[in-house]
DNA sequence: GTCGAACCCACACCTTGGTATAGTTTCGCA
DNA sequence: TGCGAAACTATACCAAGGTGTGGGTTCGAC
């Protein structure tokens, strides 16, 4: 844990950056200069490809993304992203948009949709609650990580008995249930317990939640 | 309870409704017609405040509204109705929209927005979408208010007990915390969970999270 | 073939939870 | 002033939860 924390600092793996993706040049420089500006980091990229190619879009961030883009459309590559998994938010930027591309880009969840010309604040701001719902969206994910990981290490049988311990079954129902012992019950119980670092039902029963039920 | 639903049912309050607000007649008549096509009840209104005038908000359903509207804009009248309680979805239209417009709306948590000159099946659709939302919001928020009518027969504390149990304190912890006896804690506890007609600790956490823990 | 994991059961013992009965105190309101 | 709701406590009893020890079977991997 500590090592990973190390390295994390080391590489500045843990501060966010724009990946900003436009097919001008000066445009490019231009935003960068910009994030430079308020001390941001930002990395440009000229296409969508060069995006999925030299990025590491582990880090945390945002995509700050021209709706018309070399090769791919825009709108095409915030579904293809989703797809992939990944979940960053994307600010859209558009010299020539139009409002079904409007509504369908933040439809699928875009931060923003800014058309030229706009503001310097008005992207910074943009950035500053995209980088806001990033954090949210990797503590969420981080959190139901963690739990995904202790459930791993149940059993079959473990599993079924706490299913049946957040319904809020008594251990006699679950071992009717299940056809097993009451004794058993208080077994595997109290091994889900432990695994899951539940400390108490409740606690057991938020864990679950996050697990679908 | 069966007096209710019969009134309910006699008066049609449960079939969802489309709420035209459009300065223009005809393509107020228009509109309703379309929705008459499909078997769709739709009432029409000249303005947001004819709308609120007299209009029957609390039946489900969506607005369909005109971006540019005699004295309101639509905008702001989306925040105005939000300030009311009404969370009834909104299905723009807009002949001289923009971007920027779009964006707030669509921020604001507008269902769509349908720039004219639009095909009938982009508003029965959208519709459609408002529908299902609203139904959605409707039963979670009478699930939720259905718990916290609950709520509101506990005594102060009896919230307090609520509150540790679902924290995951044990009996002995809560009442040293409140400073009383443990059998007493056993006695709010035992309230708790009959008027809030849980059946199981389990039970009780979900209702809690729903109060907002 | 043996070793470990998963699953199962029982006895014993203790803790915690839950309910009933019965009584006291405090406080606001009619 | 008196009444009821809320809050509190105690005794007693039973149900449910939890742990430890000890032992069993099956099954697949090494």
């Amino acid at each position: 844990m500590n090592d990973a924390r190390k390295l994390v600092k080391t590489t500045s793996n843990d501060t966010p950056v724009v990946y900003v993706v436009d097919d001008d040049p000066s445009i490019r420089e231009a935003l960068v200069d910009l994030f430079l500006s308020v001390r941001t980091e930002a990395q440009a990229f000229e296409s969508a490809q060069d995006l999925l190619d030299k990025a590491d879009l582990k880090r945390p961030g945002c995509i700050l993304l021209d709706v018309r883009l070399p090769g791919a459309n825009g709108l095409d590559f915030q579904l293809h992203l989703e797809k992939l998994g990944n979940q960053m938010p994307i600010i859209f930027m558009t010299g020539h948009g139009d409002i079904p591309m409007t509504v369908r880009a933040m439809k699928a969840g875009a931060v923003d949709f800014l058309a030229k010309p706009f503001r310097d604040q008005d992207i910074l701001d943009a950035v500053t609650v995209a980088f806001g719902k990033d954090r949210d969206v990797r503590l969420q994910s981080a959190a139901n990580g963690a739990v995904s990981e202790l459930a791993k290490t149940l059993t079959r049988r473990e599993h079924e008995v706490m299913a049946a311990v957040v319904q809020g079954l008594m251990n006699k129902q679950i071992a009717f249930k299940l056809g097993i012992s009451e004794i058993t019950v208080k077994l595997h119980r109290g091994n889900v317990m432990r695994k899951m670092e539940a400390r108490s039902v409740a606690d057991l029963v938020r864990k679950a939640e996050l697990l679908g039920l």
